[in-house]
DNA sequence: ACCTGAACACCGTTCAAGT
DNA sequence: ACCTGAACACCGTTCAAGT
């Protein structure tokens, strides 16, 4: 998004576009409604121009899906610099975390929806690995309590995934921010 | 499932057919996959009979959602019975909960997908407030800390959800139920 | 009251061409 | 190398009929 970024395709950068219009029809009108066809029209090319850079429909949802996980392994990554002490960044990057589901419900659809969709290249293990990497951290400087890091990353990452997603999935489960107190920190 | 299940529908309980084949489609080949056609075809009618007992796909998709929250509070709800302290009850509603995801995936994929489906009638508030309950008990006998049994109920719901969806929806979170060892208990 | 068949406006995908 | 157009086998949904 520098300064290549006009009506330049039809003869550029096509599948960045098409991308982009399918988390744009995704945010309208959810994952259901995606189709190849009407991405083809919205980006001004013909409906089966799609074939020329996805082997099939999935696989555009999958480069979609990676788009996604990149963008939020770097919220979380920026999280952690907001601060040093080992719990204002697990904290900040819970919240990132929520944010993010709040703010990209159309990533996030296609990230964790349908399971047929590919889970995502290395930018989903990229963005646990930061998580794991920062409670490491808090256990050196003793802030955090012992354990297995990865372990421990994993209570952390089902406990605020929950959050996330039960905040917009379903109604019946009320939100508040209190939720995040819990038992890991020492 | 007592005795009237034979292949007395064409005319008899189509209702009920269309749901469980829905379902049984859903495991099968995913929701994405699941056609009204086929459905019809499968329970052996015609492949428009569904709207003379749903609106249309998504009001069938409801259908099954609701049918998955009741089979789903169940599950709870009998957890609850196997013992009478506190923590073996949420334990064994936790078990219960990751079971009934790890058994039920294609109810899972329903009730907890893409968000433009129906987030269930009364089973699914009804599966919370058995949690809620159970935490309110545990306090009274003080085996459980003290706090607003909602905003814990929460908590503990969103752990266990997050577990039980990232165990089958992307694998790059490994699972293991030492997870579970979470800091509710006082 | 419940079910069917034909019909309409859509899809995903393929393939022979176009530039 | 990248894009288009027609074509095929499907869908969801509607509606006039059938029983």
């Amino acid at each position: 998004m520098d300064a290549k970024s006009k009506k330049v395709y039809h003869h550029g950068n096509l599948r960045e576009a098409l991308i982009a219009t399918g988390l744009q029809l995704i945010a309208a009108k959810g994952v259901r409604a995606l189709t190849l066809r009407e991405i083809g029209s919205l980006a001004g090319v013909s409906r089966t121009a799609a074939y020329r850079h996805f082997e099939d429909k999935s696989d555009l949802l999958a480069a979609i899906s990676e788009a996604g996980f990149a963008q939020f392994a770097d919220a979380l990554d920026c999280a952690t610099r907001s601060t040093t002490d080992a719990f204002g960044r697990l904290n900040a990057m819970a919240l990132a975390y929520v944010q993010f589901a709040t703010d990209h419900p159309a990533y996030i659809e296609v990230m964790f929806g349908p399971s047929n969709i590919a889970p995502a290249g290395g930018s989903g293990a990229r963005a646990f690995e930061i998580l794991v990497q920062t409670i490491r951290e808090g256990q050196q400087t003793n802030e955090l309590r012992a354990g297995d890091p990865v372990l421990l990353a994993q209570a952390v990452w089902a406990q605020v995934h929950g959050i996330s997603m039960l905040r917009f999935g379903t109604d019946f489960v009320p939100f508040s921010s209190d939720v995040l107190r819990s038992g890991i920190v020492r």
